[in-house]
DNA sequence: TTTTGAGTTGTTCGA
DNA sequence: GTCGAACAACTCAAA
């Protein structure tokens, strides 16, 4: 008797109640990896190769037995199942409304077979936290402080006695192109967290919001693929000497963020790609297509003229990763400077970032737009340069990514043109007035409410 | 039931 | 240079 494991976002051995559910099932196990052109067709060549670093490391935690089949998981799951004579399917609850639609579709045509989800890729599973009158709710704060109070299971362990199902034919990984990558897979995910807790937690309160300095966890990308699980992490975070200080305050906060924004869009799954507040429908947008100026071309390469935000965008670019406060000034930049409907850097987004995940990527996209729950205020535009100023003092982060800029030394680099000199290396011009643009934002903003 | 205070991430202006 | 006010409107939860 054979138990089919399908595994999405969760390629991981440890903390995985689907795996305990497919090996309880009686028999032996076959995880299985489908990698479905609906999702890889808008994978760029960072993302192609983390999903192909991960599904390897994947095969070692499993002892070789992955399977990757590649086709639609309504075709693939199906057959899969019928040529090894497995008796259930096993999943991580989806909540994404396309893993939501395709687990329908793989449901209906699995017959008799069932589809058994157990757990989801959350500490607290998306619809669960709601408010008094079972709404749910629309502000951050509150849902934490009811995510806190509903608390989690312990990690789930792993299953004694798995069986594997082998001897069946797979496909190769889907290529990924030459990109060098972090390392990543199960074991890289528990080495970078055991580094962060010891080194990285205590003070991370102080230190998360400057891009210079190595201070965040870079634990999104194990989180994308589940190489780790969150309950696992908060586990970690409760029992470690650091777990009650004003770091690990903060960083179980930005837990709950991811599990915040999945609630959203559990709720409102029409959200994914279009503004969570009806009453700015109204506002008009520059067209990201019209070629003539050529700025979002610009924003998109990192030649803005805005050290702070190209630094950013070619950090995008080279690592697929952006620190969490620069991505907020170039999508502030996208939104309010050129005035783009916040879909088209979303978009850009998930095809480059190594971590990218739709609920956490297009709700913060919706935040700085102004469209989102809980949004930042219309008037809260970040300027380019004093973010700059202030999060990376030195200019440290944008020399790194901006070589045109390296003979300008200090914080002046923020603010070349003021410099003799600063633009003598081919670094540009700012393509727009950040003062001007800022004004025909809250133009648009006002226009739009009445 | 009504009121009240607070709510991730900011900027500018004028004193 | 520093500091407080102003920049809306709405949700939520405690009082």
């Amino acid at each position: 008797m054979t138990a089919l494991l399908w595994l999405r976002r969760d390629l991981r051995l440890r903390d995985l109640p689907a795996l305990l559910a497919a090996h309880e099932a009686g028999g032996a196990v076959l995880p299985v990896f489908v990698a479905d052109p609906a999702l890889l067709a808008s994978a760029g060549s960072v993302r192609r190769a983390y999903l192909s670093a991960a599904l390897g490391a994947a095969r070692e935690s499993y002892d070789g037995a992955l399977v990757v089949r590649e086709g639609r998981p309504e075709d693939v799951i199906p057959a899969l199942a019928r040529e090894v004579g497995a008796t259930s399917v096993h999943v991580s609850r989806e909540t994404t409304p396309y893993g939501r639609r395709r687990d329908r579709r793989v449901e209906r045509a699995l017959g008799d077979v069932p589809l058994v989800a157990t757990g989801t890729p959350y500490a607290v599973g998306p619809g669960l936290v709601r408010k008094g009158d079972g709404t749910p709710f629309q502000v951050f704060t509150p849902f934490s402080r009811a995510w806190r109070e509903q608390g989690w299971p312990s990690p789930a362990p792993v299953p004694a006695g798995l069986r594997w199902h082998r001897g069946v034919e797979s496909a190769p990984l889907p290529a990924g192109d030459d990109v060098a990558v972090v390392p990543t897979g199960e074991a890289a995910a528990q080495a970078r967290w055991e580094e962060f807790l010891d080194d990285g937690l205590a003070h991370y309160d102080e230190t998360r919001d400057r891009p210079d300095l190595d201070a965040t966890s870079q634990m999104s990308v194990h989180l994308k693929y589940g190489t780790i699980h969150p309950r696992t992490m908060l586990a970690d975070v409760a029992a470690h000497p650091a777990g009650t200080t004003k770091g690990a305050e903060r960083f179980v906060a930005e837990l709950c963020w991811r599990e915040f924004y999945a609630d959203v869009l559990w709720h409102r799954p029409d959200s994914a790609w279009s503004d969570l507040r009806e009453d700015l429908r109204g506002m008009t947008y520059a067209d990201p297509a019209n070629a003539a100026a050529g700025h979002v071309r610009a924003w998109e390469e990192g030649r803005t003229g805005y050290p702070f935000v190209d630094a950013g965008m070619r950090q995008l670019l080279a690592e697929g990763w952006m620190h969490n406060r620069v991505r907020m000034v170039v999508a502030s930049f996208l939104a309010k400077d050129l005035h783009v409907w916040w879909p088209h850097g979303a978009r850009f987004f998930l095809q480059h970032l190594r971590d990218g995940d739709i609920a956490s990527n297009n709700h913060g996209w919706q935040w700085v737009a102004g469209t989102g729950t809980d949004a930042a205020p219309y008037f809260r535009v970040f300027n380019p340069i004093t973010q700059g100023e202030r999060f990376d003092p030195a200019g440290e982060y944008v020399r790194r990514y901006v070589p045109e800029l390296s003979h300008v030394p200090g914080a002046a680099v923020h603010q070349p043109w003021q410099v003799p000199d600063g633009l003598a290396h081919g670094y540009p011009e700012r393509i727009v007035d950040h003062g001007v643009e800022r004004a025909e934002a809250l133009r648009r903003y006002e226009a739009a409410r009445r």
